[in-house]
DNA sequence: CGGCGTACAGTACACCGTACAGTAGCGGCA
DNA sequence: TGCCGCTACTGTACGGTGTACTGTACGCCG
């Protein structure tokens, strides 16, 4: 970023220019490749100046995870109950997937704040207002949240895995591989799972169950 | 594990040691703080020992999550389908919640092989016995699958926080500082979604509702 | 009993997060 | 304008990691 020689001046560095400056680093070599050292070269200081606005990493994840959750405010489409809910956690997911490290932060680190505040407002009060009572309206918000967590985790990694050639191969040596005396039925089945083990289509389907699902509650 | 003069005879190691020392020291110190070095002092060996029988650590843990995987078959309950299905997840969360390395492990390195072939039969089996197509059997076995792991790793990070008092305590100063103008209905719901979000009765109303939205999926 | 393959040991390297102590640039006050 | 103190940054160092490469001695087989 700057000269090798000259000491950085005074305000070069600022939380938001860090956190923003982590996540491009994070998004372009993945979470487990980033570290502070490189992240502190990038930025042309020495590794110990991120100390002054973070504790340590840990800190520093859960604030990238927070920008990241509070930058995008996920919008609620117009109609129906059942379709506003599904376009909240479309956009969930599509964030999801747009950033793989936030993904993984979530999965790694517990939450310790408000952080997910906004997606709950939304969601929890698109619950109420169709008619779910409030003990209801948590429980489809906790089942919704999770469902498109592990939704996007699967998907993420299986296009992690669909990226070099050699994971496509291992995938297909493997589908071959498997008995047909032990796992029949997967192997019928081979082609669709396949076929149905990510995409829109997959996650849809799940939503749109899922949401089916709830509907008797409101009696 | 052995004296600290004497040279490891010959045979002391084999696979399937590594394997469940490891899971034994991952179960008891978490995944994080499993290293190579603190796996092989415990088996009383250097830890370039292990590399005979395993390319590196990622190896290792590929390793860990095919025994896992591989140990445990989920029994399928006698009865109608829905309660077939089930079942079998809630005996899949009742895993992951026992081995949250396990957890920790599915949701940080994609999948290579076969090693969810186990479970995978088990659950279409069901779906296609109870009438399902091909696609929508495949297509409900990821959505189920993806909702356990999701439901799994929520809940096991909710654990992890409420574990020590400070994490108790953290939460319950989140929840208070939440802003009741920006999140009023998350304000109203702050009981119920705290008394929600974890634990088998909220496992259980997910699951239902989810197989609920399947059934009309068989005409 | 001897030699050979290989399961282990030892050393070394690059990199990590971060504790601790020093230094220099900037803001604010005289 | 000039100086002084605060603090943002630097440097060095430590204990840890995964693992590549080289050496060694053990136990099996002829």
């Amino acid at each position: 970023m700057s000269d090798k020689r000259t000491r950085a001046p005074r305000n070069t560095l600022n939380p938001e220019l860090i956190v923003t400056t982590a996540l491009r680093l994070m998004a372009a070599d993945g979470v487990e490749a980033f570290s502070l050292r490189a992240l502190a070269k990038e930025l042309g200081v020495g590794p110990m100046a991120l100390y002054t606005y973070f504790r340590g990493k840990d800190e520093l994840f859960d604030a990238v995870r927070d920008h990241l959750l509070g930058t995008r405010r996920l919008a609620t489409a117009k109609g129906p109950w059942q379709q506003q809910i599904r376009s909240v956690a479309t956009g969930l997911r599509e964030l999801l997937l747009e950033y793989p490290c936030l993904l993984r932060i979530l999965a790694s680190r517990p939450l310790k704040g408000p952080e997910t505040a906004a997606v709950t407002e939304t969601l929890v009060r698109a619950l109420r207002e169709a008619g779910f009572s409030k003990e209801n309206a948590a429980r489809a918000y906790t089942m919704l949240f999770t469902f498109v967590l592990g939704a996007a985790l699967w998907e993420s990694q299986m296009n992690a895995e669909k990226q070099d050639p050699e994971g496509r191969r291992r995938l297909r040596a493997t589908m071959a591989s498997l008995s047909e005396v032990d796992y029949p039925t997967v192997v019928d089945l081979a082609g669709e799972l396949a076929a149905t083990s990510g995409g829109d289509a997959q996650f849809e389907f799940g939503l749109r169950a899922l949401v089916a699902g709830l509907e008797p509650l409101l009696d």
